[in-house]
DNA sequence: CCGATTTGGTGCGCACGTTCACAAACTCCT
DNA sequence: AGGAGTTTGTGAACGTGCGCACCAAATCGG
């Protein structure tokens, strides 16, 4: 009835998951320092995050510290990278081939991460057939057959913001169910599929409320 | 003693200014249709919210809709966009001319929100001198100089990791005190300083933690 | 073998955010 | 003018997440 070996997967709080790739980073550095233990006090401040919060999210996981000791840091790697899904790696489809497209595709911090650029989709022609970052585009007629060869279930959207439902909308017809989205316009999609929103104006606009209570405080 | 037309442009909830934005595009995408009047009910399926939700934001920044009516999109906007600073533009300088850096500055998106990029620094010197999109590359010595002759305030971090704490600290040194970091690394700042963090490959995890969690169930 | 110390795990109260439901206010029609 | 129909604004309930504080377990030293 219960597994020991495979302990609660379920109900990891969305806060927490978001979290837990910063753990990983932070595990991942604290192992180049050459160290192979940590507390959660160390684990905690190279992840930037308070020490309860820290032991209250890998409790979730499981208890995979040892009290009086710490956390053996190749063993709690393991485990975070298992709950995050990285014992496998996950292909991902591009669609969009601009500035940004192109910045993702040569971005290598992916590999490390179980993650796998394994297209790219533009409906530009003059864009289809031309290699970026060792793929080769295709065109939007393609995305169907690409998703199955590949069992691509993420994909990018990195149009501009007019064609982003259009694309969206293809995504879901070809199966995708994950969906991370840099354009700059809200998707809809059906209940069964993940849409996040990466907004890179919306982020300074953020940051510029803050300077500007700040500055309304000053003067 | 209360200025009727500034009503209480403090204590928005952090959760809603970072709506507030998605908001604004939406009034821009209704104010394109034609439309002089929208309901809550419009502008939230247009923002992808929830009505209740929408109209409880919007009370934060005062009373601008009529009962019975709706909304007036331009009064309205004019008062979003002056919560949210708007009113001004702000000048951003951007450490790190990579790939993503360089897609940053040809993202067209910013000067209609009130952002401008106003300045690019790279450390490597074979960068210096050259131009993107319009500006020349500035060495990270003049930063400082940089930062006093233009005002800026927010500096956005496109370095690779291991250079984004030592950008920081250098930023924070010249004055900059909102940070936008799309640098996979944790940086650390003083608490007057305001960081917002983007990392890529973190979004794709969470996605991929989804995926995972639906394949687990299936099979 | 025992106690002092270190360190992970967790229950509980607080604060924040979301949603619901209703009163207030406006328009329109008669 | 007045009532019916709309639509905003908001008080209150609900749920989630965060952080403190305490408990449990393992190590070290004598």
């Amino acid at each position: 009835m219960t597994l020991l070996n495979t302990p609660a997967i379920r109900n990891i709080p969305e806060a927490t998951v978001a979290r837990l790739p910063v753990y990983l980073r932070a595990l991942a550095a604290l192992a180049d320092q050459g160290l192979s233990i940590c507390s959660s006090n160390d684990l905690a401040s190279a992840a930037g995050v308070n020490p309860a919060k820290l032991r209250k999210d890998l409790s979730y996981l499981g208890s995979y510290g040892t009290r009086g000791v710490g956390y053996d840091i190749e063993y709690l790697r393991y485990h975070v990278a298992r709950a995050l899904g990285q014992t496998q790696d996950w292909d991902v489809v591009i669609v969009g081939v601009g500035r940004l497209g192109s910045a993702l595709c040569a971005y290598n911090g992916f590999s490390s991460r179980g993650i796998r650029i394994a297209a790219l989709v533009d409906s530009d022609p003059a864009k289809v057939g031309t290699k970026v970052g060792g793929l080769t585009v295709a065109p939007m007629s393609k995305l169907r057959s690409l998703v199955r060869e590949h069992g691509v279930a993420i994909a990018v959207i990195a149009t501009p913001g007019g064609a982003a439902q259009e694309v969206a909308d293809a995504l879901v017809a070809a199966g995708i169910t994950s969906i991370l989205n840099f354009a700059p316009a809200v998707v809809s999609v059906p209940d069964d599929v993940t849409v996040r929103k990466v907004d890179l104006s919306i982020e300074l606009q953020i940051l510029a409320y803050h300077e500007q209570r700040v500055r309304g405080v000053a003067g």
